[in-house]
DNA sequence: CAATTATGCGAATATTTGCTCGTATTCGGT
DNA sequence: ACCGAATACGAGCAAATATTCGCATAATTG
């Protein structure tokens, strides 16, 4: 079952169909920003557009290949931002450029918050798209690059997945002070900075014989149970916080 | 303008409506599961519960009720666990609480992606309800408490919302991981555990010329914060993630 | 300038879904 | 046994919304 397909019933070929795809595309960002999920519906972008729902489905299937449009959108521009913005970094410390990606973070999420929210969860609820995937593949390479250059910097035993958790860890700080208040929390940057650059930095716990925290001749304390599994019921747990 | 009501049109008196909002309430979660937010309806969790939608309507105002009671529930059970999971790590070394309060992250998620996937953006739709915010300050005054218990341990200048960014931050990454993939990484712990740990502790740069300087000829330790207490400030903190 | 193809239109249709309401059944008490 | 109240039922309404289809218009071609 390869599900409904996401690909437009016709390929634009003129110019005037071009441009239509475009306005699309544009009036579904405005109705997304105004008000979010809700009241987002085909009729509604049309009529945003000025053109007619017929239009708008000869170029995208279905209401999910749109919403797939505009995340593929948003992602790559985020991509080549970042792209940008790495490059930019070139030559500078290592703790300008952190600043810098906190900054961006912030201001990037702060933008729009109700577009950037929507199209994240939908991005989640909707099937993974290889499109998708390549623009997010293309954020975490400059990310790694980034890290790459400051290498020396780096905590030696960093895991290989460094560059993705620190744009998960980004985007969590943000998005949990973003959506209420138009103006990000003075702290905001300076927390996201900390948290990147403790990830980043500290020697990890848990098995570094040579370091000084944990490596001290410790007596052993409370042994009973093995750290990480505080509780045994509860298979089915809910959800944490 | 109270919004529309979300208690229910009528209190359960008899046993037999009681066990109804369990059935209810359990549907619900089954078809949360199974289907995520999508095909989740009345009708559909009445059928799954087999009984009436007449019937769920009887305690439930609305679907919004419905969903909101379902949070209200995940919450209060996470509120308890950490809690419980703060309490019985009385005692032990900073590095043994970090390591559970990471191992419960990635189980508590893993037990349930898509159940908590949904719920958390559910959460975010709603309108706000006293109820939820007081499962969420509970939250993070368990991990304020831990934190405080700790603070010998932690960076000075520890930012106000340090518990809160601590579960948006656990939360992210066990996140990102979860969802595809019925087994979290083995890997997936370390790198929470790391996040935290860097988080908390390490100092913040920016403005550190002289780092030592902060740090080292402090002869009163960090004892200002009293164990115990969750914060002064902050009363009227934001959720957790 | 026909002929043909591409594009655009939007009223109409199909589907989904929250929710109501009249009726049937069961409960608790006397 | 009997009654009033509580509970349960579920067909169906109404509103929202996704999608279609026959037709009009514009561009392209030969």
């Amino acid at each position: 079952m390869p599900g409904p397909a996401l690909d437009p019933r016709k390929i634009p070929r003129q110019q005037r169909s071009k441009a239509m795809v475009d306005l699309i595309l544009e009036a579904a960002t405005r109705v997304l920003r105004r008000e979010s999920l809700a009241g987002f519906n085909t009729n509604r972008v049309a009529e945003v557009a000025g053109i007619s729902v017929g239009s708008l489905y000869q170029y995208f299937p279905n209401k999910a290949a749109l919403v797939t449009a505009l995340i593929d959108r948003a992602q790559t521009a985020i991509a080549e931002a970042i792209g940008t913005l790495v490059r930019e970094l070139d030559g500078r410390s290592f703790e300008e450029a952190l600043s810098a990606m906190a900054a961006y973070s912030v201001r990037q999420q702060y933008g729009d918050p109700v577009l950037a929210a929507a199209l994240d969860h939908e991005e989640k609820r909707l099937p993974i798209q290889p499109r998708l995937r390549e623009a997010e593949l293309k954020i975490v390479a400059a990310v790694q690059l980034l890290l790459d250059r400051h290498a020396g910097r780096l905590s030696p035993a960093l895991p290989a997945g460094a560059a993705r958790d620190c744009l998960a860890i980004a985007r969590a700080l943000v998005e949990a002070d973003a959506g209420r208040g138009a103006a990000p929390p003075p702290d905001l940057e300076a927390r996201v900075l900390r948290a990147l650059h403790g990830y980043l930095t500290v020697a990890p716990i848990g098995r570094t014989p040579a370091a000084e925290a944990t490596a001290v001749p410790h007596p052993r304390r409370v042994r009973a149970r093995s750290a990480g599994a505080p509780r045994p019921g509860r298979a089915t747990q809910r959800r944490p916080r």
